[in-house]
RNA sequence: GGAGUGGUAGCUCAGUUGGUUAGAGUGCCUGCCUGUCACGCAGGAUGUCGCGGGUUCAAAUCCCGUCCACUCCGCCA
């Protein structure tokens, strides 16, 4: 050890004692007379005092920010008045006896701990980066968090089982990344999107109770909360339904928050049907930590003299909806016109609003509707003095998404949360969704459950629920399951209802479809997107903020520059040929 | 594929209507300074104004193209 003691965890009782440290340079305070060092390790800062007699003093004289020093002296309280409450050892500091400069360091390109640094310069320096505060609480809130979860998962009887990362490209959901074979020319793995269909076999296995936390890997574009490659807490067990599945999960949700971060999330989620989530909040995936819901009033509508209104009101794919603000009668002309062009982001060609001020309703839309009507609205969002009353009247998605994005647009802005923390379960999800050409896609996966039998869910495929749950928390999809199809008849109903062929089946699900066959138990699971978990639980919006290395929004890496080319040789061997785009 | 924002000193940014030698803070270097803790004081060095082209007597500034980063839409079973 060439060290007795961490930086940060040195104070009065050491007092008296001659203590070894090793670190970081934090900075660095020459008096001419008198050098101060604060030298940070991975538990804190803790400041030295060199003093004129000092046989080092000279050598002190030429260290600098971030240098690597080991150092020995004398702890000591400090002088009366000379205490420094911001830091945690800031009643003592180091009396220096020998200094050693275990390495120098280049002036840094940037300042550790500066805040505003560009996302550009701290990715490409990502190892001065991680130097921050900031990032080294992340990254140990993140480490916690993974702890926590392996022991909660190992107290249940789960088994941590690896599956593997090479494997076959699926047919539907992301776009897989691909990595040709050498021994097979022409054929390619795929990196998986999720273990989905390992994690089944091993139900199947009969290992009844497994997770793993493990990187998935989608080539889609990126987005502030989406990576390429992400970490997910999968889990899948046997012999369990879904209630039994949620309320494991929601424990140890629980728990985890309060072990972790010390934050109470209840003893028990609610829960709300995916109808209900898009009526009233407009997307699946509610912020229920704002007390606003969307009120819809086709009804009242249908026979107004206003076409924008009346046409959606009369139209069975369309709806028109109000969006109450208490005390929203103040936001100025200027951010109405900010908000109008919030909700074109999702197709809305407007934004009509109603503002109840002292002396009554005031809105350029009054003049298309009748008092008696205008008080209806009032009266059905409850609607007092000070507040604003937005409308969306459009194709049903329109009008969801985007009253459903300024509800919380407008409550970030005007911050309007009820609480802190808002778990939900998202429940009673379609089996599938209806595409333009009347063709359907799986909502969860393939491999979802319907609630009804499978000549039922042929009659009624359109309309039929799945056996699909998702855990949002404030307004944050941080991980769904379902439980899974377990009888090779339903697998091969549902695939055939998603057009998929007997051949097609046969090529890219066969091995799952001969499993089924063997004794396939009843089983279901959930997967948690970690690293989103660990945003929440950071109070971070940005993902790259909870990943030490993350990608940018192109995926690439700027510190490591990849992708690169790679020699032809390399090509050849593999048997790939490189052929690129056109420019015009 | 599309929309928006940004790119000027190592870093964070300002830069007016196109007009002299492109600035500030911070960092860096030098000197002074024995109690600071974002130490202080004095001095100094530092620019591919992202890149390419165009307009102009003159471009960081205007126009066209392009690259990079970020946010969003599409996409993400």
């Amino acid at each position: 050890m060439i060290r007795t003691h961490y930086c940060g965890k040195i104070n009065l009782p050491n007092v008296g004692q001659i203590v070894e440290i090793c670190g970081w340079v934090n900075r660095k305070r020459n008096h001419g007379g008198v050098i101060f060092l604060d030298i940070r390790d991975i538990r804190g800062i803790v400041q030295v005092v060199i003093n004129p007699d000092n046989k080092d003093f000279s050598l002190a004289e030429t260290i600098r920010n971030e240098f690597v020093l080991k150092i020995s002296g004398l702890v000591i309280v400090r002088g009366k008045g000379l205490s420094n409450p911001k830091l945690i050892s800031g009643e003592i500091e180091i009396k220096a006896q020998n200094i050693e400069i275990l390495n120098t360091s280049k002036p840094t390109p940037f300042q550790i701990n500066a805040i505003n640094i560009s996302e550009e310069i701290r990715l490409k320096y990502r190892y001065l980066d991680l130097r921050s505060d900031a990032m080294q609480k992340r990254l140990h809130l993140r480490s916690r968090i993974t702890h926590y979860i392996r022991k909660f998962m190992d107290k249940h009887d789960f088994l941590d089982i690896e599956t593997p990362f090479l494997t076959k490209a699926t047919p539907e959901g992301a776009r897989d990344y691909l990595v040709p074979s050498r021994t097979h020319p022409g054929k390619f793995f795929a990196l998986p999107q999720s273990p989905q269909l390992f994690k089944q076999l091993l139900m199947m296995s009969g290992f009844e109770r497994y997770y793993q936390i493990v990187k998935c890997f989608r080539d889609e574009d990126l987005r502030a909360d989406r990576q390429p490659e992400f970490t997910q807490l999968d889990i899948e067990t046997s012999f369990m339904n879904e209630n039994e599945i949620m309320t494991m999960m929601e424990r140890m949700t629980i728990d985890l928050f309060k072990s972790v971060i010390n934050v109470d999330l209840g003893n028990k989620f609610p829960t709300i049907t995916y109808k209900d989530a898009i009526e009233k909040y407009g997307l699946d995936c509610p912020d229920i930590r704002i007390p606003i819901q969307i009120i819809s009033i086709d009804k009242l509508m249908k026979n107004v003299d206003f076409k924008i209104f009346s046409e959606p009101a009369n139209n069975s794919n369309s709806r028109v909806a109000a969006l109450k603000i208490s005390g929203g009668a103040s936001i100025s002309r200027k951010n109405i016109d900010k908000y109008t062009k919030y909700v074109s982001i999702y197709g809305a060609k407007g934004l009509a609003y109603i503002k109840l001020n002292k002396n009554g309703p005031t809105s350029p839309i009054l003049k298309f509707l009748d008092d008696e009507i205008t008080n209806k609205i009032i009266e059905i969002t409850g609607a007092k003095t000070g507040d604003i009353i937005f409308f969306g009247a459009d194709k049903t998605k329109i009008v969801n998404e985007s009253l459903g994005n300024l509800r919380e647009k407008v409550a970030k802005d005007l911050n309007l949360f009820d609480t802190q923390w808002a778990p939900i379960w998202v429940v009673d999800f379609p089996m599938f969704k209806i595409n333009d050409n009347g063709s359907l896609n799986a909502t969860h996966h393939p491999f979802t459950a319907p609630i009804v039998d499978k000549e039922t869910l042929k009659q009624t495929a359109k309309t039929a629920f799945s056996r699909a749950y998702d855990l949002v928390i404030n307004g944050s999809e941080v991980g769904g399951g379902s439980i899974r199809i377990h009888q090779v008849e339903m697998q091969k109903t549902v695939l055939k209802l998603l057009g998929i062929s007997n051949q097609e089946a046969q090529d890219k699900f066969g091995f799952l479809l001969d499993a089924l066959e063997y004794g396939c138990p009843p089983h279901g699971g959930m997967a948690f997107g970690l690293d989103r978990l660990i945003m929440i639980m950071t109070g971070t919006d940005l993902i790259r903020d909870v990943i030490a290395f993350p990608k940018t929004q192109t995926a690439t890496c700027l510190l490591t520059d990849a992708p690169t080319n790679v020699p032809k040789k390399l090509l050849r061997e593999l048997n790939v040929k490189i052929s690129m785009p056109e420019k015009n």
